[in-house]
DNA sequence: ACAATATGCAACCTAATGGTTGCATATAGC
DNA sequence: GCTATATGCAACCATTAGGTTGCATATTGT
């Protein structure tokens, strides 16, 4: 569901850590962690929810995990929101319209 | 912050009552309340969740509330998103050209 | 083989969330 | 004034979230 990659947005440290993503600083679970205010293992809860979000992809190598944003699921979002804005211009134009119909005075000039 | 905007999003009833607003199915905290699977107070709760993340405001007329959405604040969150969206799409413009620099191969045909 | 590095897993704790119920209060309509 | 309607406020409860610590494990480099 939707509700689930918002809420995953939900918390300033998941969202430092897909901004680091984005912006391309570090790309390890090691190097993501450092300098977010928790511990490690803190840190490896909070990329668990993105990865849970399908927010983030996490592939081993080696002995290091390499982190991946998944952009595509970033603009599900967007969509997601642009929807809303959508009906509710919608909505507007629909009352807009309503209201010049049923009232001509207000598409006279002033 | 963003955070909390996205965590008041980060919710099904929430998201609901949003798009329930953005449609125009119902403006008053009782009709809205109706049908999301919970009691009043639940619904009023969730209400008070988008309040605060300033998605929603709550006008008091007579024995009613009238609630609108907050359309500036769900532009803001999809320009957030779309930052992120842009900070990667650099970061994937200059890798591309620091490949195609170093690795002159990379940019003739194969 | 050994030490260092990168990570995982699990138990545990506190605070926040999501929901309930019960009761109080203000406005509207007869 | 009385009744119905629309709402608010507070206590309470179970579950989830956010974070910690401790210990186990797998690679890497010497």
């Amino acid at each position: 569901m939707q509700a689930q990659v918002f809420k995953a947005m939900g918390d300033p440290a998941r969202l430092t850590l897909l901004s680091r993503l984005a912006s391309g600083e570090g790309h390890t679970i090691g190097s993501l962690s450092e300098n977010l205010g928790m511990s490690r293992q803190g840190a490896r809860k909070q990329l668990q929810v993105l990865v849970a979000a399908e927010l983030i992809e996490l592939h081993k190598v080696g002995r290091e995990t390499e982190v991946t944003i998944n952009i595509g699921q970033l603009q599900q979002a967007r969509a997601f929101i642009r929807e809303l804005e959508r009906q509710w211009d919608q909505r507007l134009s629909a009352l807009k319209a309503f209201v010049e119909q049923t009232d001509p005075s207000s598409e006279a000039d002033g």
